[in-house]
DNA sequence: AAAATCACGCAAGATTACTTGCATAGTATT
DNA sequence: AATACTATGCAAGTAATCTTGCGTGATTTT
């Protein structure tokens, strides 16, 4: 049966749904009630959580084709976790569909990504860095690479706020006279995906011996940037390390600090959040 | 003790990171790179891709605060996996409740968006696009205003695929000289949301003249440019029309074009979506 | 109603996974 | 150069997890 390899769980249970046990079928229902719960567990957790024994587990999943418990519970993860290699298909579970072309599938993953930006991120630390950024003397700003977009967005919208902003760019020279300017009251912010930047930690010495605030918005690695800066956000991008990383999380994670900013900047009032989608209108 | 609790992962490695062992920054690394293969993995698979002993990573769990390696890969799932909880949560935000953070609104609303982008744009166009824009002799690459962000980045990518790009920016001047220089077998793209672009008009009256293509991405706006260009990519962007609108999606209009022309550009075998991960790996 | 069959818990055994004391080799310190 | 310290593999020990023979009670068959 190199069939068997090729079918998906629940066509296995499908499959044998004809001749399960009662308890069985209690377990089965589980599985299809939250596949990832039971991917993640133990024999003993899908038992208990109906309340049968754990052999009765072991059973099911043999009698499901698979060669043992453990292996049955590795063809859940394959199914139903996204592992980044697997992101397509993670979303059957969401609505049924995969995507079949490049464009759709970018774009779940974004919207996966998307979903967990919240977790990563807190509302407080948004407001944080926006008041930091909008009280600031001066901006600066600084993104290589790829980053260099999301630089050039920031610094295009809080200019239109107002602010002095100085974009650095990547060249060496320019990197040291701007640093060079840095004091007390501005702040800096910067990108940090895949590495960090060149002489990024040049730079935040040269920040934090000015007195100079510094903010980093980053993936992942953000993690284990050294030094730390004063305020680090960190959102993980969607795909895997290996695959084609985005910038739509963290040009999401600063369209929120430039509309938070313009909420502390403009017009208190309409601080509430009911009102978000009149109020960030003015910063289109 | 229950600061603990509350830290994520990463941020407990980012505490601990100043005095972690080579072997445990290499591990460390790997959960970075791909948490959710970690958070299915026991310790000796993750000391394996290593080349380190599993007693490592016990041990790492350890020092990163977790009583057992168990927590630790407990608290990698926890946060990196999305159960089905988080799912179903994200389902409903979908289309019930309303996120009370900033951030949590515009990355619904963007994921919203991007739900819908595979029903205006068909991956026939973005293979059509991406084809064009790898086969011809020289890209002209305009936008404005907000735009000028996304062809920034479509700039640097085709650059980086080798293509002669000329970024055209918005001072009439550099406009009209760059018109000037285009011929048979260019291609111009150009960015169109809120309103068409300063001179959009005599652009797209130049190109047609001197033979070359054009390529606008655009919001709803681009149905009713004029004159049309020869491929227009018009995807909604999230939001109501009065609100906040963010480049997401264009952005992510963007990406699918980087990617399909990377498959066009470098090797057909891997135009397989199966593929796709390693694929577009190469163009980040 | 007796016999056969089946489901399933129990518990012992088997397997897999994690931890830890110890030895060693490399590095830092004096 | 000698000493102390640290990182880490090894391997034995412990814990968690899975499997399976057995017995009991329920259900079906005759």
């Amino acid at each position: 049966m190199t069939k068997d390899q090729h079918m998906s769980v629940l066509e296995k249970i499908a499959e044998s749904s004809s001749n399960l046990t009662p308890n069985e079928r209690l377990m089965v229902q589980a599985v299809i009630e939250s596949p990832t719960a039971v991917a993640l567990g133990t024999a003993n957790d899908l038992a208990g959580s109906v309340g049968v024994h754990e052999a009765t587990a072991s059973r099911l999943a043999r009698k499901l084709g698979y060669a043992s418990y453990a292996a049955f519970r590795d063809a859940l993860r394959e199914e139903f976790i996204a592992t980044r290699e697997t992101a397509t298909r993670f979303e059957k579970t969401f609505d049924g569909t995969v995507p079949d072309s490049i464009l759709g599938n970018l774009a779940l993953q974004e919207a996966q990504a998307l979903g967990q930006v919240e977790n990563a991120i807190s509302a407080e630390q948004i407001n944080t860095v926006a008041e930091r950024l909008i009280r600031a003397d001066r901006i600066f700003i600084y993104g290589y690479g790829n980053s260099e977009v999301l630089s050039l967005m920031m610094s295009k919208r809080f200019r239109r706020f107002g602010k002095d902003v100085h974009q650095l760019d990547g060249d060496p020279r320019h990197l040291a006279e701007g640093a060079l300017g840095m004091r007390e009251n501005d702040v800096l912010l910067t990108f940090a995906f895949r590495r960090p930047p060149r002489s990024y930690e040049a730079l935040m010495q040269t920040a934090r011996e000015a007195g100079t605030e510094s903010i980093v918005i980053s993936g992942n690695r953000g993690a284990i940037l050294s030094p730390q800066p004063d305020h680090l956000l960190r959102a993980p991008r969607g795909g895997d390390a290996d695959s084609f990383q985005t910038l739509v999380v963290p040009m999401t994670v600063c369209n929120a600090i430039i509309v938070a900013a313009g909420s502390q900047n403009k017009d208190k009032s309409l601080q509430e959040l009911e009102r978000l989608g009149q109020l960030i209108e003015r910063f289109d």
